[in-house]
This record gives C-alpha cells, sequence and structure tokens, in this order.
DNA sequence: AATATAAGTGAATATTTATTCACTATAAAG
DNA sequence: CTTTATAGTGAATAAATATTCACTTATATT
C-alpha cells in the first residue's frame, strides 16, 4: 500500500529543491536524499522524472484554486468579496513560495505534457466568472477580462517574490497599499 | 582574433534555448550546435558554462535599461514621459521576448554569481528617480516606491508573458487599455 | 504462523553532459 | 615565404544523472 505520507515528503522535497536549482537542475537523486528515501523508490511512485513534475503540478494546481474561494459568498457585496479572494490568493502565495514558484516554473516548461497544461487551464474559470460579476454591476472597467486578470495577478506575483527574496515581511499597511493600487487600477 | 559575431551568435543561440528548456536544461552541446559551432569552440570564448551565463546576463541587463530611458526628456511634463518609458519598456520585451525571459530565469538562479546580481541591481537607480520625480510633483501616490515599482514592473511583465504564449499580438488599444489601468493605479 | 503481495533499497547500468586536448585552419608579423 | 600566435575543431574523457533490478523488509491474507 503506498504511502500518503511518502507522496507528501517527495513533494515536499520537490517544492523545496525546484526553488533552490529549478526543474532540470534538480536531480532524482537530490529528490530522494531530500525526502528520506532511496531513489529505487521515486520509481515506485512514479514512472520517471517527468511524470513526477506533471503529478504535483497537477496537484499544486487544483490546490491552489480551493484556497483562493475560501470565504467567498457571492451574497456578500462585490468589493469585499474580491478583497477577500485577492487577499486569501496573496497569503497563500507568500505562505507556500516554494509551490507558487513551482508552478510558475511548470507554466512554460517542456516537462509539462499538454494534457496537464490543458486541465490547468480550465481552473481558471471561476477567476472569469468574478471579473464578469464585477462589471455586471458596473463596478469594474468594461475592459477585456484576459487584460484585468492579468494585470492583477502579475502585480501581485511580483509583490509576493519581491517581498520574499528581499527578506522583507509583508505589513498590514504594505498589503493594503498595493490591494488599494489594484482596486484603484481595476475600478469602474 | 576572438569575433564579436561570434560572441553574438552564441548568445543569440543561448537565448532562444533558455527560453525552450531553462538554463539547467540547455547543454553545451545544445549551444555549439544552434550556434552552427564546435563544442570546443565555446570553451575558446568562456571558461565554462557559468561564466558563459554571467557574461550574457550582465550584457542584457545594461542593454535593457539603456533602452528603458531612450527619448526620455527630463523637462517635459511627468505623465507623457512616464508613458514613454513604459511604452519603451514593453515595446523592447515584447520584441526580446527571449532576452526577456532569459533575464527573468536568471535573477533567481544559482547560475549567477553575486557580484553579478549586485551590478544588476544598481541599474535600478534611475527607476527610483522617476519615481521620486512623479511624487515630487504631486502626481504620483505618496506611498513606498518599492511597492510602486513592483506593482508597475509586475503587471507590465505579465502582459508580456501572456501576450507571447497566447500567440496574439497585443494591439495598440490593448496596450493602451493596460497602461490606463497602470495609471489610474499610481496616479495620485 | 505460513504464505503471498507489495513497498523499499541502493549498488550497478545506461545515458547524457561538461570539459579537455591533440590537432588543423587561419591570420598576423617579420 | 616562413614563423608564430591564435581561433577553431570534434572525438575522447570524465562527471553527473536517470533508470533498472536483484534483493530485503514490511504488510496483508489465509
Amino acid at each position: 500500500m503506498k504511502d500518503d505520507k511518502k507522496y507528501a515528503r517527495i513533494f515536499r522535497a520537490v517544492l523545496k529543491l525546484v526553488a533552490k536549482k529549478g526543474l532540470a537542475g534538480m536531480t532524482m537523486g537530490d529528490i530522494s536524499k531530500e525526502a528520506g528515501i532511496a531513489t529505487g523508490t521515486l520509481y515506485v511512485y512514479f514512472d520517471n522524472k517527468d511524470a513526477l513534475i506533471n503529478a504535483l503540478f497537477a496537484a499544486c494546481r487544483e490546490n491552489s484554486v480551493a484556497v483562493s474561494f475560501r470565504g467567498y459568498d457571492a451574497q456578500q457585496p462585490f468589493k469585499p468579496g474580491f478583497r477577500n479572494i485577492w487577499m486569501n490568493i496573496l497569503r497563500y502565495r507568500l505562505q507556500n513560495f516554494e509551490e507558487f514558484i513551482f508552478l510558475e516554473q511548470c507554466y512554460h516548461s517542456p516537462y509539462i505534457t499538454a494534457a496537464t497544461r490543458e486541465k490547468a487551464r480550465q481552473l481558471a474559470e471561476p477567476f472569469y466568472a468574478l471579473i464578469a460579476r464585477g462589471q455586471a454591476e458596473q463596478l469594474i472597467k468594461n475592459v477585456e477580462k484576459d487584460l484585468l486578470i492579468t494585470f492583477i495577478i502579475g502585480s501581485m506575483n511580483e509583490l509576493v517574490k519581491q517581498t520574499h527574496y528581499s527578506g522583507t515581511t509583508l505589513t498590514k499597511a504594505r498589503t493594503s497599499i498595493t490591494f488599494d493600487l489594484c482596486w484603484d487600477a481595476i475600478k469602474a
């Protein structure tokens, strides 16, 4: 019986190593050592390095979407709902920085297959729906949703990276300032 | 006499390959093949793979800053000056996408030495000065410059990636919309 | 407890990759 | 033209790495 704990340890090892060495720079030996298991065991759990990376990518992607909408209630007015989601995403990425970096590295890596990629794309739907709601309520600029989402996510991602690599903590004040920048950008 | 044309061919090969396979995924054999030279020749021009990557990183970084301020005139009013620089950066990154990706990959890669990194950091000074001017003229929100720069650059970078990978062309209209998002975000 | 099945191992193998080096081609200097 | 120095080569070597496999250990089943 394959052990869920072991999957978790392998995944955690990969996340740590990718943040440090990149996808191709991380060896199977690195992974087994970091996870505290034998190299051969990796091949009990996964067919090969590619399969391992694809499996982890899919798992992270699902997880990340689930977390985003935590506490969202469509009855609630738009702006606080949007703010809640924005904060959820920001908090999660800061607290799970290695996972964030792993996903970024995967997005355009040859390790990720077209099939894995397509599944990931579908998970973005709820974000389009959210923007659509804001536009319907005339609170959000009526421009292409892609542009808005790209803008929102891009500015947030850079904040996450900047915060992490500079070693500073993101205070409530700085977080709030950045949300306001974002809201002023997109508000109608 | 080492040939400048050859340096250029090597660099172009690396940019192409990094965009496709990542820093660690690109082999010296890949590079020589792509550049149309013998593998040994790479070692005539560079001590090893690390040195090659550091040299290219430094060259790209300098280039990218020089381009940003092209046509900037401090006499001109702030907003059009800022818009000009914003457009310069966006245009350059779109037209030199592989260089953009290469730089992004380098920023937090173990290939890049602390020395190379420090030199790169200093090149950001002019951007802080630009923001300072906007704040002095009360046109830009008076919040930490880091946050503003991170926000501006992050949203732009994501737009560049999104545009490139989706295969769409960034129309004048879409560009203008995104600039307006950015300006509305930061304006006082 | 005895047996069967699956997980786990890590040294051995096969493959890939960085780097070297003995050699050739080219070009500058006398 | 000859000599000397430098660029260029690519097969050979040395590491590094992915993957396999014969074997051991643990767990479930009868």
